[in-house]
This record gives C-alpha cells, sequence and structure tokens, in this order.
DNA sequence: AAAGTATTGGACACAAATGTCTAGACAGGT
DNA sequence: ACCTGTCTAGACATTTGTGTCCAATACTTT
C-alpha cells in the first residue's frame, strides 16, 4: 500500500516535528486546488482530508471552521491576480497593439496570473454576496487601468472604455469557454486579435517579442 | 395565512382535474427559474417542492429521478437559445455592422435569447462533461455562424474568425459580469462597440433601428 | 353512492456533509 | 522518566439532501 501524498509545499522545507503529518499551508494549497478545478462548493473538508491521507478532524485545528477556510482562499486571490493585471496595462510600450501584447502576457504566463484561479472567483461570486463585491471591485480596478491604456495612446475616453471592456471581457469569455487550444494556434491568432482590439496592425517585432515570451514562460523561466 | 403561489404556467390553461395541485411543466418552471437565479447544484427537489406549497415525494410521480428533471432542463435550452442566435447571425443586412446590431439583438431581446439561463448551462458545463460536449457543440455553431457573416461582408477568413470570436466571447464576458446597466447606458455605447467589432463606424439610422427595437422588446411586444 | 384513478403526503431508510468532544500519539524540555 | 504542548483520530450529534412505500385525498366515472 502506497504511502498517501501529503500535498505539502515543500516537503524538506519544514521537517515538521512530533506528530505532524500536514500544515494549515498545505490545507489552503488543496482547498486551493480544488477551488480551481471544481469550485467551491467542492470544496469539503471531507475531500481535503482524505486527498492528503488525513483525519477530516484535524481541519478544526487550524481553521475555526469550512468559512474561515474559504475566507483565506478569498484573500489570497485579492493579493494576486488584479495587482498583476494593472502592472501589465501600465507597462511602457512603443504603441498601443504592443501595449496589448503586455496584457496578453497575462494570458500566457500562468506565473503571474491565473486564469483558471480567476474563473473560480468568478464563479464563487454569482454566490456570495462578499465575494461579489470584492470581485466588482477588482474588475472596476482592471477595466480602468485598461482604459487609462488605450487613452495613452490617443484614443478618446469613450472608444478607449468600450476598447478596454471589448479586450477585458472577451479574455474572461474566452477563458471560460476553456478551449483546447495550443500555444501556436493561439499566436497564430494574435496578429487578428490586435488588429481587432486596436484598429491597427501590429508590428512583426511586437508578435515575435510575444512568442518568445510565451515560450520563455511556458518553460517556466521567469520572464 | 396565504394560500402557497404554484408557480404554474397559466393557472386558467388547465383545470387541473383531481387531486392535481402541479404538473411536470410547473416543476420544470420553478427548476428552470432556480437554475437560473442559483445554478444547478441548487435545483434541489425539497427546496423546488417547497417553493410551490407541495409535498416532495409528489415530485416522483412526474420525474424519475433529479436527474431525470436535469435532463429535461438540458434539452430545453439546445432547442432554444443556439438557433435564435445564429438565426439572426444569418439575417440580412446592408452593412457589417447592421448585421452585428442584427446580434445585439439577442442581448436585449430575453423573448428570443435567455441571457441568464445561457449562462447557467455554461457554469453547469464545468461540472458535467455531458453538458459540457452539448455546449461545446453549441459554442462551434455559433461561433462559424458569426464567421461567416463577418465573411458575407468580404473581411477575410482569419480575421472573419477572430472578428466572430471577438463578438461572442465579449458577450459572454460581459455577461458573465453581470454589469447593472441600464439600457440607454448600453445603447450609449453601441457606436464604440460597433466600431471595435468591426473596424468600421456604423451609419446613425443603425444604431436608431436598434433602439427602436430595444424599446419595443423592452415592453414586451414581439418585435 | 360506490368504485376508480391520478395525484399527494407522511414515515422511513440512507447517504454525505459539518462541527464537537475526548482520548491518544509523539517529540522536546526538565 | 515524566510531563507538556501540539497535533491527530474516532465516536457522536445534527443537518440536509435523495429516493421508496403505502395510505389518504379529491375529483371522475359508472
Amino acid at each position: 500500500m502506497p504511502k498517501p501524498v501529503l500535498h505539502r509545499d515543500d516537503p524538506d522545507a519544514a521537517p515538521l516535528v512530533g506528530n505532524i503529518k500536514v500544515t494549515r499551508a498545505d490545507w489552503l494549497n488543496v482547498a486551493m486546488d480544488v477551488l480551481v478545478s471544481h469550485g467551491v462548493e467542492q470544496v469539503k473538508v471531507l475531500g481535503l482530508a482524505s486527498r492528503m491521507g488525513v483525519s477530516r478532524s484535524s481541519f478544526y485545528w487550524y481553521f475555526q471552521s469550512r468559512q474561515d477556510l474559504l475566507d483565506a482562499l478569498l484573500k489570497h486571490w485579492e493579493d494576486t491576480n488584479t495587482a498583476e493585471m494593472v502592472a501589465q496595462a501600465e507597462a511602457p510600450a512603443k504603441t498601443i497593439t504592443q501595449a496589448v501584447c503586455n496584457v496578453f502576457r497575462c494570458v500566457v504566463n500562468p506565473a503571474i496570473f491565473d486564469n483558471a484561479l480567476d474563473f473560480a472567483v468568478r464563479e464563487w461570486a454569482r454566490r456570495s454576496g462578499k465575494v461579489r463585491r470584492v470581485l466588482d471591485l477588482s474588475d472596476a480596478r482592471r477595466v480602468a487601468a485598461l482604459t487609462v491604456m488605450f487613452e495613452r495612446y490617443g484614443f478618446d475616453p469613450m472608444e478607449a472604455m468600450t476598447r478596454a471592456r471589448i479586450l477585458y471581457y472577451m479574455q474572461n469569455g474566452y477563458n471560460a469557454a476553456d478551449l483546447n487550444e495550443t500555444l501556436d494556434e493561439r499566436l497564430a491568432l494574435v496578429p487578428y486579435y490586435l488588429l481587432g482590439f486596436t484598429g491597427q496592425h501590429p508590428r512583426p517585432e511586437e508578435i515575435e517579442e510575444l512568442r518568445q515570451y510565451s515560450i520563455r514562460a511556458q518553460t517556466g523561466e521567469t520572464p
């Protein structure tokens, strides 16, 4: 019988003295896994416990309740995704097409932006007013940053705002559809997407730059 | 104590002879309500029964099981939304901007296209392989119809395809965000959206036509 | 009025989930 | 060697959901 896998961050990090089998961080990691791949409703302490080969009641040593765990998950999301997308929208670029390429980095680089988590939170928000309020705020901040981005390249405010929305909501919709496209298929369409989003034709160097970035991101380098 | 509301289609339609309190259609209607507003997971026979003021076990007269009911809900969706969006994409129009306005009819007219239902099914699909397959097929048909639409107005195949995707996925993303905008706010942005989606400026008549259509749709007329 | 039929309701069995309480296990300090 | 503090496991109580069985109900038919 194989020893049950303990979903630890880094099994060597803390030697786990005493009777300890898992840490609070382990519970959070497994919970995040389930949240992303099966939705909040499936984040059940029973399931998490058996995944880790640990008794269910041990959970209550680390968390007051299931809700307590859920709150921690939401906080983690808040602290990551939105900041990164805003940063990409604000990144310097010579042209609007290059600027949109920067935003595309969020789509192709899981290290800076977790699309699956973003979607999971979006779904969660439909069932919880609290989560909904947090999400709406983030959405507004992201769209505002994208609007400013378009304005920087001379689009008038209204057009900038609608183009920001088209870019942002299209990414969300595309993300939600969860198409199984390879990186190559996606990159092949990038020039057309850029034309659609900005009304301008990108320069070949810009596409090439994004391709290189995507490859670095896929091989796990921090680009 | 008020008599419990029986969520009937049309209470006068069938006189409901005998001991009958609700019909199969009533169960389906309430289930659809819950599906749309709270998601599949919340479609529970206990909840539906108490909503209608009827005993839970009565459900099993009309349906073999909960799954039986869910199958019926999915079938209803299949039989409605996709056909209508394809029809709008194929509707005649003088310009590409007018053609996109036709597609916008799906967004502004709940009588022909139920956005909330569409979203609910999309969410459901993430938890059920069966639903997922049905949905993927519908998505493909819709995007294909929109691609053909852009091609009709002279866009080359690749550009037509990406513009179709931008249009389609942006609608889904916008829909999912569930912004609380009034009809006027949305109509004000339409010219900019059209520019973004097609790269062309719409004629004022086209906007006016959509405005008139939306108003007719809101007042419940069949436009 | 009696019999029949089509629903409905209540009792029961059962499964899955949360949360509580208490005893046990294990390393480390004294 | 024995406490002690920190976790873990198992038993229990409770809630919420599904599905089954059978008796009760309220009309329709005869």
